[in-house]
Parts: C-alpha cells; sequence; structure tokens
DNA sequence: CTGAAAGCGCTTACAG
DNA sequence: CTGAAAGCGCTTACAG
C-alpha cells in the first residue's frame, strides 16, 4: 500500500488470467478478442484504477499525439483565441497540446523550440516572435511538419519547408482604405505597428494600393509607427497632427491600436467618430464593445487556431506536401468609429 | 536516406566506439566520463543532429516533466496571462506544459481531464470550469498532486486533497466598497457575476461587509446577477434601475462587467465617473486604459500563474504535503471611474 | 481468439 | 571511467 506501484497491462493481464497482448487489444478496441474476454478486462481497468500510459504506448509504436504550440504573445486576446481554436481541435482529434510561450523574444523561443522537441511531438503550429530566422527554426525542428502563423519569418524560403497560414492582410487593409475613401475622406493616415513586420508592411502597401487607385497621395507623416498595443498607440497619437496637413481618417495596424488611437484622440479633445474616422484590424471582441464601436476586418482568430490544426494534422495523417501558403480572406465590418469627414480644422 | 530513421544514443555510442551508457551519462551531465570522450560525444550527436527522446527517459526513470494546466476560458485575458505565468515558470524550472481547455464546460474539462492524465503529467494545475464537482475531478487524477486557481469545486472538502490558489474575493469586495463610501456614496449597488460562483459569493459576501459595518443598507434590487462578460454586463445594466432607490455607485464582480456596465451607462445617459460610480476586479490592462480609467483590485494574473506553478513544483519535487488554501491579497487602485456622488436623479 | 518473445529509446545498478 | 544486462509500459508480428 506504501510503495504507490503504478498498476499496469500486466496487472491487469494477470488479475484476468489472460496475457498482456490480449489486454493491449482490448485497450486498442480490437475486434479479435471475445466480448466476454474484453468485458472482464475492462471491469478490471476499472477495479484497479488503471490508466493507459500513452508514452509508453507512443514509444513502442513510433508515432507521436502531441503538437506543440509556440505562441509569441499570450496575454494578447488575438493570439489566446488562437491557442484556444488550436486546442479545441486538436484535443477533437485526439491529440494534445504542448503549450509553450516566446513572449515575443526569438532566444527564449529557440529555448522553448528546443525543450519540446525533446517531446517529439506531430507536428510544431508555431506563431513566430518578431525577427525570428527561418534558419534557426528549421535548424531545431528536423523534419517535423510546422505550419507558421500569421507572420513570415526572416530569411524564408532558405530551404525551410513549411506551411503557412495567414490573413489577406493587403486585401484587409485596401478594404478598410476604400471604405474610408468612399466616406469621403481623402487625408487618411496609415497609424500603427512595426514597419518591418510582414504583416505592418503588407498592410501598408494595401492601404497605399487603394490611396493611389484613387488618385490620393500619402504624405510621409502619415506612417506612424508604434508597438502593436494599446499603450503605446495612446502615446503616439499625438505625431498624427505634427504635419501640416493633419489627416480626418486613419487606417490602424490592428484593433488595439485603433482603441490606443481613440483614446488618445479624446485626450487631444477629438471625438473619433464624430470627427475623426478610425478603422481597426482583427475584430477582437472589444472591438464591438467600443464607444464608438470600431470598424474593422474580422479575421476570427479561433477559426483560424482550428484551421492551422487541421492544416497539421493534414500533414502528419496523410504525409501530404507543404502547401502553398494560405491566406485567408478578411471581411470588412463598418460600425460607428468611420464616419464621414467631420468639423476637423 | 528514405526511411527516415530516428537517431539514437546507439548510433552515437556506436560511431564513437563506446557504451551507449557512457552516450547517456554525458546526456545527463555526469562528471564520471572524461572530458575528451565527453567532448566527441557531443560533437558526434551535433554530427548526426541528435535528439534527446524525454519520453523514453521519463519512462525508464519512472519520472515525469510535464504538467498539465487545464483552462476554463482562455480567450478571457485573465485567464491567458495566468496561463502565460504558469508556462513561464514550469519552463523556467525545466518543465512542459500540457495545455487542455475547458471552455467553462465541466464535461469536456473532464474529458480533457482523462486525456491529459494519459501523459501521466507530474502535477496538475487546474483553473476550473464553474460547477466543477470536486469527486469527478478526484476519480480521474488518481494522487497526481493538483492546484485549484480561483475557484472553489463543488462538494470540496469529501476527500479530495489538493492544494487552492485564490484571490482575497471578500476583502477585495470590502475594500472597493468602502472606497466607495468614503466617497460619499450610500446607494451601492453589487453588479454582475453569477451568483452561485463561490468567487461571486464571497465578493458579495465583502460588499455586504462593508454595507453593514458602515450601517448602510442593501436593498435586495441592488444584486444584479450577469455572466462574467462585458457583453451580458452591458445588457443587463438598466436592471440597476429598475427599483425605486437607484444607486448611485456599483461595485463590479470584475472589470469586463464594470467596463460593460460603463457602456450601458453611457447608452441610458449617464457618464461613468461623472455621475455614476464604478469600480472593477482584476485589474486587466483594459481597465487603465479605458475612459474612464478603471478603480480596481490589482489581482496579478500572470503572478498568479508563476505562483500556481511554484506551488505545484514545490511538492512534486520535495514530496510536500498539501499546504492549507493560499489567499492572495489584493489591492485596491484609485483611478477615475469612481467619483463622489454626482447628479443621479 | 490467446501466448511468448522481441523491441521502442532510454537509464540504472553492478562489475570491472 | 566504461560495458553488459535488465527493465520502464506498452505493441507487434508470429505461432498456435
Amino acid at each position: 500500500m506504501s510503495a504507490r506501484q503504478r498498476v499496469t497491462v500486466e496487472d491487469i493481464a494477470r488479475a484476468c488470467g489472460v496475457s498482456r497482448a490480449t489486454v493491449s487489444l482490448v485497450l486498442r478496441g480490437s475486434p479479435l478478442v471475445h466480448r466476454d474476454t474484453r468485458q472482464r478486462v475492462e471491469e478490471e481497468m476499472k477495479r484497479q484504477g488503471y490508466v493507459y500510459n500513452r508514452a509508453a504506448a507512443n514509444l513502442r509504436r513510433r508515432v507521436s499525439n502531441s503538437v506543440a504550440l509556440v505562441i509569441n504573445d499570450l496575454s494578447n486576446p488575438f493570439f489566446a483565441e488562437f491557442a484556444s481554436g488550436v486546442d479545441e481541435a486538436l484535443g477533437g482529434k485526439g491529440y494534445v497540446t504542448l503549450l509553450g510561450c516566446s513572449n515575443e523574444s526569438p532566444q527564449r523561443q529557440q529555448q522553448v523550440l528546443n525543450s519540446l522537441m525533446e517531446h517529439h511531438p506531430a507536428a510544431i503550429i508555431l506563431s513566430p516572435a518578431e525577427n525570428t530566422d527561418a534558419r534557426d527554426v528549421a535548424r531545431v525542428v528536423g523534419n517535423t511538419p510546422v505550419v507558421v502563423f500569421n507572420r513570415m519569418l526572416d530569411h524564408d524560403g532558405d530551404g525551410f519547408d513549411h506551411d503557412f497560414l495567414g490573413l489577406d492582410n493587403r486585401g484587409g487593409a485596401m478594404q478598410a482604405t476604400a471604405h474610408l475613401i468612399e466616406r469621403g475622406h481623402r487625408d487618411i493616415a496609415f497609424f500603427g505597428g512595426h514597419a518591418h513586420s510582414s504583416s505592418c508592411q503588407e498592410r501598408r502597401e494595401g492601404y497605399r494600393d487603394a490611396m493611389g487607385k484613387a488618385g490620393l497621395s500619402v504624405r510621409d507623416e502619415w506612417l506612424v509607427e508604434s508597438a502593436p498595443t494599446r499603450v503605446d498607440a495612446c502615446a503616439r497619437s499625438e505625431a498624427l497632427f505634427s504635419g501640416k496637413t493633419r489627416p480626418t481618417a486613419a487606417v490602424c495596424y490592428n484593433d488595439a491600436v485603433a482603441l490606443g488611437l481613440m483614446l488618445g484622440l479624446a485626450h487631444h479633445g477629438l471625438h473619433p467618430g464624430i470627427d475623426f474616422a478610425v478603422t481597426g484590424f482583427d475584430d477582437i471582441p472589444e472591438a464591438a464593445m467600443s464607444m464608438p464601436a470600431l470598424t474593422t476586418l474580422v479575421a476570427d482568430p479561433r477559426a483560424r487556431g482550428r484551421q492551422a490544426a487541421d492544416m497539421v494534422l493534414r500533414r502528419v495523417e496523410h504525409a501530404t506536401p507543404v502547401s502553398p501558403p494560405n491566406i485567408v480572406p478578411v471581411r470588412l465590418v463598418e460600425r460607428t468609429s468611420s464616419p464621414q469627414p467631420g468639423s476637423v480644422p
């Protein structure tokens, strides 16, 4: 009673007077074993409190039922929702999620990947830290299938084969910009994000595309960088009004930035949704609940999480080759934050 | 080249002309092996791209380096931060996080626990779904150390030994209520939360304590339930004004509820922070950024995550017994959402 | 349908 | 310091 011995198939087999193989067949639901035998075995397992040791089984079968999920920033609701979607889909298919957080540090991410690889996951879902080098990732993951989410890696393509799931950043920003132009705005800024990140670059391109197509010019002082967070966006908001031509609207890098900007505007005596128009990107839950409600692009991170899990499991289970990048369209949802041009001086 | 054989200690041993035991000693950093031998082995491992199989090692050593983390709602920033803190602390101590999400469903939680148990985690950190029955949890976790976070389980104490980490809900709500009383409010409501949840009950008790101590009465219609989310709180906000004595302030179940209420007040033409006072609970990042900034209680979920990880690892590594419940004090932070009584009719 | 044997990749005494 | 042997808990052919 003291030495807490784990109960194994051996114990069950002995108690039932059958061999270990038979117990194993019961465990795996084989039709080979007689239903009476099966029932006896199952009752004995319950009686002794047997719990399957999947690690041992996986070792013997040379398979894995874990998937590593490496997240850059779990405190960002966008990625938390994504993670939740991944876990939901993996769980539904009998896989277990090995979680690792990089907190946007490529060094930490490398450690996390190394540590998770020791568990030989069947696949890896990587929402990379900013400035992740594809060659670093390639070195550690070996030939484990990888799907990269949301951001492209630096030096991508240098022989690191992986799936990619991302949003149509360019198209989304185009939609947002076109929407503001339709509303009558001509002096439109692009606000927030780190200019070196692939998603920011793509969104800026979409913005430029739409501006160019409408024959509108883009002023340098209308391209304002910020960390992709509410706090920094709020702090940087006055930069929008430092030039001589003040914009009447801003396409924001994402919702967090847009909400931060709205707050900053309020501090400057401007009323977003009345005398300044703002759009976001992502449609986080707060977007619909803000005052004014935020016009934004629906990215549905939870669905993206399920999708990433499905992509990676398809590769694992059907040994399919790497697919071309999977770029998900985003849909504009109009709310009250993007009115017609108002009384901005 | 085709049959992707995994490289094992055997391969390394053969290539170096040593035994598997020697390679194993190198892996585990034993001082027993000569430094030249060690170096040869390490180089060979690098050359062949060896990756340690920790599952095999754990099986042989009869230990585990994984900890199961079961989260009720990852899309809630409070729990996402908590999860992030757990992962950070576990990773720092060489453990890996097995993630599972219950999405507030006790049934799903049971499945998740069952699935995670097959990996024989060293410990379990459980942020339980509402209405989780302690006996269900006890049945599946066997003698694995468990720390329960944030909410008490139903039928707790019936022989299910576990650690508990929670917030001082009662004390926190007392502080918030006392703060409003100090500001001059007398008609104070308690708004939001599910009345059957332990945390809501405790917070309501703290509220009643403070009201009673100040000789103020609590009216039934001032106890308003809601789901602990922004959306539902917003929808339920008019219930505050259905009675004949309208409150001038509300102690809210948590920040999400407080933010939702503020929005609902705005829809009713009330200006929170000017003619109605509101307090929250948790201090989520949005709290400081809202308009008006939310007076609330600092719970620091990320630190709580690290703390939960430390608690559980102490039990695992030093085989310490279950501790008494660990109730963390919370600190009031005063912001602009809780002014003196205003012009409420 | 069931049993005996081998083996997944590692570690642990036990000799030398 | 190193080698040979046994074993963690399971599964997989292979016979019967």
